[in-house]
RNA sequence: GAGGAUGUAGCUCAGUAGGUAGAGCAACGGCCUUUUAAGCCGUGGGUCCUGGGUUCGAGUCCCAGCAUCCUCACCA
């Protein structure tokens, strides 16, 4: 470290600012590429065309004279060629005292290396920043998983691929909320703060506040506020809503996390899915749809380069470990017009409309047993290990139902009509009031999102809210809101209610195992030892 | 919360049987005007996760702890 201080400090006595300023004017590396390409340069060939890039060092060649830099910006790489007879003797003792990881501006006219490799060939450098740790190592990178996350600064500027992710990420929020804006919704924002918790069975975050000396709750849920909306005559509302829930942390869980929710008022869980089905649609376009094909042809470049140098047994390995069988009938299918990606190596088919399936239904195939059948269902349950004592009914059902079901939900699908008994928010089937009007929709065996036909019977709502469930964690239970249900009798329009998952979305269609791989700071214990 | 795995240089990793701590990349010095993980010669760099213990001697064996990952549990 003490090295790179000593280079910088050499930079600062040539009278030049280490860390830089403005510099106007900028193209990124994409525009040299498309500029480039339209030059229809030689080996060899340099041409008049002056641009200025800026970017971070990734690669360092010096030799003697001559060298040659790899320049990362946001949206990929360019080489820079540095001469000591095109700079002068000035610019090469400041090219000299540039490091790895440094950022810098160049100034300098595109041409192309007798390699045919397109460089930009610089007239002028600029230093913007120096830095003082290197980067991590060039060909291997930042693999270190909890490095990664803990400088994720690092592996976003190390690893490519990583701001891929989050670039899609955008994308797809970005593509939700046009959808839902398109189909006439508001976009709201309800307190985070709240005084009483409540729309989801969850642990509670707790806080205070200092000048009202009061205790407040990070919400589990907007549900409660974006239903009181409706009650104020907000028909569509929906909210981009980080969600706080202390509990275990998974693959799948993360402490906080995004979801989308939207209240519809006049529609009912049916038109929910149609929903569910538009924004999957906004997101698959705004992501998969290109980013696929495009990773496709990236995995067979790299097959035929792996078959050439290291035979077909090496073409071979890389193949199944990427899962490029996968991959391609999803780039196939999405040349047809279809919605399909890939997920832990299975392709998935979004295209609506998704199957739409009973939960009685999925119960009696899975696991064998009518739901109606009490005895069959303790008897099931007690066989698979799961001790049906001080629980109710509903929760010994879904205990049965997250053991024999769940895991073969794998293609897209709606599982609708669940055990009234776990569903305190949910309208009744008008036929059969053990049935609430709630689906989930699935995916890769993961729970995406989850919406009801909503209750607005505020008499209803207030008994089962009052009614304890039992078989549930005490401090999960749905909590009274006498506020919430004042609400409801000045008249809630029926409505229609949805939550989807955006970190799980964005894990779906981007290949990604671990919600951490979706969110730019996942929760971890601080290090006791910190820093060098 | 339970079980398993991992923790060694800035990064990626070796470390044999318990006997002075290693490689590649990065960094420093030298040579080098077309490199593609550039090359060659040389140099510097370590709280072997932490704390105990066994031993003449511990990166290595034992105990405890910390962090991370995976599986399970919890969690719609």
């Amino acid at each position: 470290m003490d090295q790179r201080r000593i280079k910088r400090d050499a930079v600062a006595d040539m009278g030049l600012d280490p860390y830089g300023g403005r510099y106007a004017h900028v193209v990124s590396t994409q525009d040299v590429r498309s500029t480039g390409a339209s030059l229809d340069l030689a080996p060899g060939d340099k041409s008049d065309a002056s641009v200025r890039v800026a970017g971070r060092i990734m690669l360092l060649r010096v030799m003697g004279k001559l060298a040659f830099f790899r320049l990362h910006d946001g949206e990929g790489h360019i080489q820079i060629g540095l001469s000591r007879a095109d700079l002068g003797d000035d610019q090469w003792l400041l090219v000299k005292k540039l490091l790895l990881g440094d950022i810098i501006g160049v100034e300098g006219i595109i041409g192309k290396t007798r390699t045919d490799e397109l460089t930009v060939w610089a007239r002028q450098v600029t230093v913007l920043s120096k830095a003082l740790r290197a980067p991590p190592e060039k060909w291997h990178g930042l693999s270190d998983v909890d490095l990664r996350y803990r400088r994720r600064y690092v592996d976003l500027f190390a690893n490519p691929q990583v701001r891929d992710v989050f670039r899609l990420r955008s994308s797809m929020i970005h593509a939700v909320r046009q959808y839902l804006v398109g189909e006439c919704y508001v976009e709201v924002e309800t307190p985070v703060l709240q005084p009483m918790y409540g729309g989801a069975a969850a642990r509670p975050f707790t806080t205070h506040h200092n000048t009202l000396d009061m205790d407040l709750f990070l919400r589990i849920s907007p549900e409660l506020y974006l239903k009181r909306l409706l009650v104020g005559g907000m028909d569509r509302v929906f909210e981009i809503s980080r969600n706080f829930r202390n509990e275990g942390i998974s693959t799948k869980h993360n402490p906080e996390f995004t979801m989308v929710e939207l209240y519809e008022a006049y529609a009912d869980y049916h038109v929910m899915m149609e929903r569910v089905e538009g924004m999957v649609a906004a997101a698959f376009a705004a992501s998969t749809k290109t980013a696929l094909p495009m990773q496709v042809a990236r995995l067979e470049d790299e097959l035929r380069r792996l078959q050439e140098e290291k035979g077909e047994a090496a073409a071979q390995e890389f193949a199944e470990e990427h899962h490029l069988e996968a991959y391609r009938e999803a780039r196939d299918a999405i040349k047809q017009g279809r919605l399909m990606g890939v997920y832990n190596g299975v392709a998935l088919d979004f295209t609506p409309p998704w199957p739409r399936l009973k939960y009685a239904d999925l119960l009696q195939t899975h696991a064998g047993v009518s739901i109606t059948d009490r005895a069959a269902v303790h008897a099931k349950a007690k066989a698979l290990g799961i001790d049906p004592a001080n629980k109710a009914d509903a929760v010994i059902i879904n205990d049965l139902f997250e053991a024999t079901v769940e895991r073969h939900l794998i293609q897209p699908t709606f599982v609708y009509d669940y055990p009234a008994a776990i569903c305190p928010l949910t309208r009744r089937d008008p036929n059969d009031a053990l049935i609430a009007l709630r689906f989930e929709a699935f995916a890769a065996t993961m729970e995406l999102g989850n919406a009801y036909s909503e209750l607005n019977d505020p008499d209803i709502q207030r008994e089962n809210l009052l009614h304890k469930i039992t078989g549930e964690g005490d401090e999960t239970m749905a909590v009274m809101d006498e506020d919430f249900v004042m609400a409801l009798e000045y008249g809630m329009p029926p409505a229609g209610g949805l939550g989807v998952g955006i970190d799980r979305l964005v894990m779906l269609l981007t290949d990604s195992p671990s919600i951490r791989d979706v969110i730019l700071f996942p929760l971890q214990r601080p290090q006791a030892s910190g820093g060098s």
